[in-house]
DNA sequence: AATGAATGAGATTTCATTCAT
DNA sequence: GATGAATGAAATCTCATTCAT
């Protein structure tokens, strides 16, 4: 038992490596310029084998989508659990984008994969997607602070909130659009970073309450 | 010389319909599923027909880019013009928007389409840019209307101009995007249209001097 | 009538000039290079009128090589009237090639065309070509000179004089078929005539009677 | 690891299997008529797999020149080793050539292939050349002999070697692009070999030292 | 379980030739 | 008589997917 146990741990090993090698593929060349030869020369095994694991391309791609989008989830996992105010998870929320990821990776790789696999989906529509995706749980996290704010009276009452959930990450969307069409060693850069924290902060303001106080809503510092 | 009129006329119309019938397939399904072969059968003709049009892909499709950044520019020429306020130029640039377009297609087409044609250059990068292109004149004019703003008082006056052009137009790329993915009557639905009006609202009190009166912000009536 | 013949005359002017750059064309880029299309747009007329003077491509190019054939039939005349020596009907071979041609054009047409138009067919077989053709002449031209330098003493008496010619025009062929390859104002350049020159006088050794004195081949001087 | 090796084997039958059915073709119809379908077809094989084994017309092609060069080269290896007398060397050039190939298929590839793949460029030029090609070995051994044998007092010491060996090769080049415009059977039969020799022994009188007793040149016989 | 090999379908592009006006 | 317009057929090449071993 112990080898079937060994085949088994092996198994899993040769997905992740698989999965692993087409998000460095997606993120160094786009999602359309990645094709299965590409996956498996990457992974050191061949086509075939690639298709044992993955009975074809677009669920292989779905699944690095989710991988992507569950990460993403873990790591947010306290504003799930409500521990947070509103604007303190939202702090939470930009500190670990910016300053664990390191990255805009996860969220290329879940907007990138989804324009891709679906493209005639709206990306971001609460209503008609299958809840079972970690990225809507994205979309719920995201809606579930917007609320919070709102409960608090920092963000305007009459924001919609789905429609600014939408909105918040139609904006990620693009800005980490744009890091991908950058050299992989600019995507990093503080300079990317600071434009994103801008970007994240204008939408804030936009989101906010009238005649709020806006250093309650900095987020970059302390 | 009424005949050679009318062929005159039918080539011109036969170059149109190839752009109409290649800018729908793009709208329908994005750009990168359209072929040559598509466009071809959709505008009942033959592949070398096309081709005897539009020298090759690129050529044709940084012809539809083009031809929605000039209805869209020829649009807001006033702007351009300079005789307006910032935020009347934003009203104008919104009403004309909505409006008078009714839908997102010009902004769909030329983001896409961008992308496609230069997968390798960010979008919205008002420095690197040829500056011969219809596209860049809509950039120019996004920015010259934020830097209004800011001088008379209404946007953040620490606000990056060519960072916020961006951003806005990063937002517009997003919003877009996501229509695209709708059913063609879904488009021009009050709905969307809703949706969008909230967005760029929401952009423009981002946008804004701290303190200022949003009321002066209203762009979707009076 | 006087409308008619200059209609006649017009009628011949265009198709003269059709073959005059379809003649330059292909000097210019070797002839699978040329396309109906260019040789339209070079002659300032539509292809559908080329197709007009010419009921295809071969045909054109067939013409273009019989032309070719008959310039320099004409050039020769005199040797085929047999006013001369051998050797000074080699000499004026030569001279003529090189003085009054001053370069090899009408040789690369004939063996560029010839080539292209029968592919399966042997360039020079004196057999089995169609006797009305030009290029045959110039065969029968060489065949009469070679024979009477044999005649003279000068040539081996062994020598198969059908054979010789062909390896002759082979020579010939091939120099030219070099020429073609290189840029325009190379091909008139003294070295490659010098070049020529010296293959010229190779060959006529070879054909020599053995001890022949073999100043008396000399064709580039006096 | 019998089945490896099999697999290998098959591997190397096929790869010679396109490369053999490509070569027929050249040989048949002359390089430009040959399409990489024609040459699947003729392999029974779908493009995709000629593709596999090829990744280019122009790759496989040249691999075909190649492989007839290396086949010539192998063959003249003796003289190569510099162990021959210049005119020892030119009979086993010859007797190699005809006795031992019996066709000139050899010649025809290379030279065929050669004007096919560098159309811009001269065939015989033994300057310009990346000298890695076996092609160039073949120059560079042919302007050896010829050296040898102006060194040993057999050719005319004004001849210029580079020049000669161009002019050698053109000839065999030029017998060789008629012997592909016979049918397959014509090609091996005597006449043919016969017109070989005879060209061959002529080309050499052109380059013999005034004088010298031709018999000493016969390459033909014992 | 793993893979080498094969392929069908489709993409872009070119060109000789035809035909209605 | 001239031509603008159109096209069928073919060429090169790519890629997701399958299958025998």
């Amino acid at each position: 038992m112990g080898i079937s146990e060994r085949r088994e741990r092996e198994k899993i090993e040769r997905r992740k490596s698989i999965l692993k090698c087409a998000r460095e593929l997606i993120l160094a060349q786009g999602v359309e310029r990645v094709s299965m030869e590409d996956i498996a020369r990457k992974a050191e095994l061949s086509k075939a084998t690639v298709y044992l694991y993955f009975s074809g391309k677009e669920i292989l791609f779905n699944e690095i989508c989710e991988d992507a989008a569950r990460v993403f989830v873990e790591h947010f996992r306290p504003i799930l659990e409500g521990s947070l105010t509103g604007i303190a998870a939202l702090k939470y929320f930009w500190r670990g984008y910016v300053e664990l990821f390191g990255s805009s990776d996860e969220m290329i790789i879940i907007f990138q994969v989804r324009n891709f696999i679906y493209p005639g989906l709206p990306i971001i529509s609460l209503e008609e997607q299958n809840k079972s995706s970690h990225v809507d749980i994205i979309l719920d996290t995201i809606k579930t602070i917007i609320d919070q704010c709102k409960a608090e009276g920092i963000f305007d009452p009459q924001l919609d909130s789905a429609q600014a959930t939408r909105l918040f990450l139609s904006m990620f969307s693009v800005i980490v659009e744009n890091a991908v069409r950058m050299p992989p060693e600019a995507k990093k850069s503080p300079i990317i970073i600071k434009e994103m924290a801008n970007a994240f902060q204008i939408i804030l303001r936009g989101f906010a309450k009238e005649g709020i106080d806006r250093s309650c809503l900095n987020i970059s510092d302390g």
